[in-house]
DNA sequence: GGGGAGAGATGCCGC
DNA sequence: GCGGCATTTCTCCCC
């Protein structure tokens, strides 16, 4: 595989926007959020349909360098080619240098699907929304995961008493910024409503020990709760590791 | 291309810890941290030399599902191949079912650079070390980029009346979770040290505008800072953007 | 080498 | 376009 060869054949398949790639000896070059420089080497770049583009080295998991959406690509010279990918909106510009083409393919394909997570943030407050005795008896939730005037709030209502009660979810370990977080609302909605009591409670699998010193100190209170439709092996290996 | 020439390809391209590309019609289960499933469509799925595992819609910057270095990867099945990749050690397993191959390629490939990056926050407070006077006259630094039993600090030191002032760095718009960091970083330094004043800075090129009013609530203050190397047309476009 | 904790970067979603 | 929040994260330090 020549590079006159990849040269004659690149143009045709991104205007059929097909899903291209091409393993390739390379030098590559990128100017936008940073700058960044990568001597030759044996890279897999792809470019997608959206003309995105993605540049891989054969080890690990992240692109060593991409360009997103709607960038757009030209060829230039023989002896080594020179790939151009230039998104000016973003002022984002990224040149690769080829020197060696190892193989090349382009195909068009069709995927409309998308991917569905479970066990996420959002799965955890509907499961407390729908189930709130998880927090406590007695508690009504009512609002979930909305724009409230005091800020995003995952899920609040009034526990057995009717005092006012936010709950800030975590899907993993709780950490001080968490803490944080549900102190911002805590505090912007007792201002809000001039309320001198509100109760802020942290629901999460776990919570560090940092993050716990910091909710006593701010006299909130911290929940275990384990986010919905974990495996059960997962599951499982979870609660060994909280049962303390 | 059929099912069965992929099936006999396959675990020898593996062992040889090739760079495994190919185009499949598929659907994708994923276990791990989190849970997911993606109904049939086109994907391109890497395997790495290292056996990281890569799956690429047609459009789109991300991999819609991955399995990092050392995973284990076996084919099973006629009519449908399964896939397996399970990472036991990190309880990670993907299962692709794949109905349609549309192309496949390995290929060994070399690549030992390492790529390098300018303009960091880490590149930000090196400047701002070597550089006090951007900060202000008479700031004399006195560490950086420490885990201080504070925290993680980008810069401090003291002014020209020698109280201490500690610095945020942020290479892009700072935002209200700057300013936490930064009030947590004094209030914390304050304690330790029984001090009364200390200053807080956060530097960065832009703020957004609740940050800027946390800040003066707070009452510490806002340094314009350039991230360094940036290109010459990156820095005109973010001095218009600032100029206000 | 494995686990925990804090900080950073990026994508997404809603306004 | 911007702000706000989540994340199959990253990295370092500690045991």
């Amino acid at each position: 595989m020549s590079l006159a060869d990849f040269k004659t054949w690149l143009p045709g398949a991104l205007q059929r926007n097909e899903t291209i790639i091409f393993g390739a000896r390379c030098e590559i070059a990128y100017s936008g959020r940073a700058e960044s420089h990568l001597h030759l080497g044996d890279r897999i770049i792809i470019i997608k349909a959206d003309k995105t583009l993605l540049a891989h080295q054969p080890e690990g998991n992240n692109p060593v360098n991409h360009m997103r959406e709607g960038a757009h690509h030209t060829l230039e010279g023989e002896g080594p080619l020179l790939l151009k990918s230039e998104n000016p909106k973003l002022k984002e510009y990224l040149y690769t240098t080829i020197t060696h083409i190892h193989f090349y393919h382009g195909h068009t394909m069709e995927d409309g699907q998308k991917v569905h997570t479970k066990g996420t943030e959002e799965d955890m407050s509907d499961m407390i929304f729908t189930n709130p005795q998880l927090i406590e008896e007695g508690f009504k939730p009512l609002s979930r995961e909305e724009h409230t005037q005091y800020g995003f709030i995952d899920v609040f209502g009034h526990d057995k008493d009717n005092i006012l009660v936010i709950i800030e979810c975590k899907r993993q370990n709780a950490d001080p910024k968490a803490v944080e977080q549900l102190k911002r609302y805590v505090e912007k909605m007792k201002l809000t409503k001039g309320l001198k009591h509100i109760r802020g409670i942290l629901a999460s699998p776990s919570i560090s020990t940092n993050a716990e010193h910091m909710l006593k100190a701010y006299g909130y209170e911290w929940k275990r709760i384990q986010p919905p439709n974990y495996l059960e092996k997962y599951d499982k290996a979870q609660q060994q590791l909280n049962n303390y």
